[in-house]
DNA sequence: ACTGAAAGACACAGACT
DNA sequence: AGTCTGTGTCTTTCAGT
């Protein structure tokens, strides 16, 4: 006789992610530091099983991080800018490069590869006008291979979550 | 006799973040589950002035949340999408109306307003291209305020971090 | 503003169902 | 895959410097 069918589950990187795991991954989200007791109150399972699960979602990857945001006006980080890039060149090397500028400066909080005129699109945090003018020419247009700049200038917060699991 | 230089520090909003605090608040940034004993261990101090701290910032709303990230491959939100809107109508009441529709949509985790031709940058989380197809028809165009819009498609996450302090 | 101590709560592992 | 139970560790408060 033919095996039953199994239950629907997310099965991505042949790593299946339950219900009780989206519970769990529900609750962290919002608080990183609730404890494995109060998870397990409120989705009616003892510790040990609510223990193992995170573990598991740790080490498949599925959680990334635990991290405490921290309001960027009180740590001397008012201005966000949305910066679009392009290179000159396209070749790997280049590409790489870049990269490694990216990631060695820490203005820079997110970069995307992006369809468009433009090759990238990254989002700057800087204290001030001053500071982002600094970066802007010192640091970014310092490399030789960033063609076009543009930025963007936000001048107010909507909406700001990281919440993916509902 | 006049006081003396106070010492230097962060006095954006009245809250004073001095050494210690920093200190505490780069560690949090990479691993909001560290325990107080091993911060305390880690900058010297003992657990009561660390917890004091962390309680402090917690309520001066430097440390926003303790925030678990997911990765977004691994819950089916494989695409991401830079989203620009521009509204027809800019009055107070009509601005207001699509900030609530922003709120209540869980595929836009992000929503700046921005310097520009368009009014608003969005960036939405979606399984697949159906799915962003689904949010921008049935969605946010639903909205009779909502004149133009433009998509951006991620290709490449280069950069990712939500690290402030340095 | 800090140290040290102490009570209670929690994490984590083991035996078992 | 889960419950229960025990041990060691951590959180959190309080007295004292």
């Amino acid at each position: 006789m033919a095996k039953a069918v199994k239950k629907e589950q997310s099965t991505i990187t042949g790593f299946n992610i339950d219900d009780k795991d989206l519970a769990i991954l529900k609750l962290l989200q919002h608080n990183a530091r609730i404890t494995v007791k109060e998870i397990s109150d409120k989705i009616h399972l003892s510790t040990t099983p609510v223990h193992e699960r995170i573990k598991r979602m740790e080490e498949a990857g599925v959680i990334k991080q635990y991290a405490t945001l921290v309001d960027h006006s009180k740590v001397k980080k008012g201005l966000m800018v949305i910066c679009y890039v392009s290179l000159r060149q396209h070749s790997k090397n280049a590409g790489i490069k870049f990269i490694k500028l990216i990631q060695s400066l820490p203005e820079i909080t997110e970069c995307y590869s992006i369809s468009g005129e433009f090759d990238f699109m990254l989002k700057v945090m800087a204290e001030n006008m001053d500071a982002y003018y600094d970066f802007h020419v010192n640091k970014l247009s310092q490399e030789e291979n960033v063609g076009h700049v543009q930025s963007v200038f936000v001048m107010g917060v909507i909406k700001q979550t990281h919440v993916l699991v509902h």
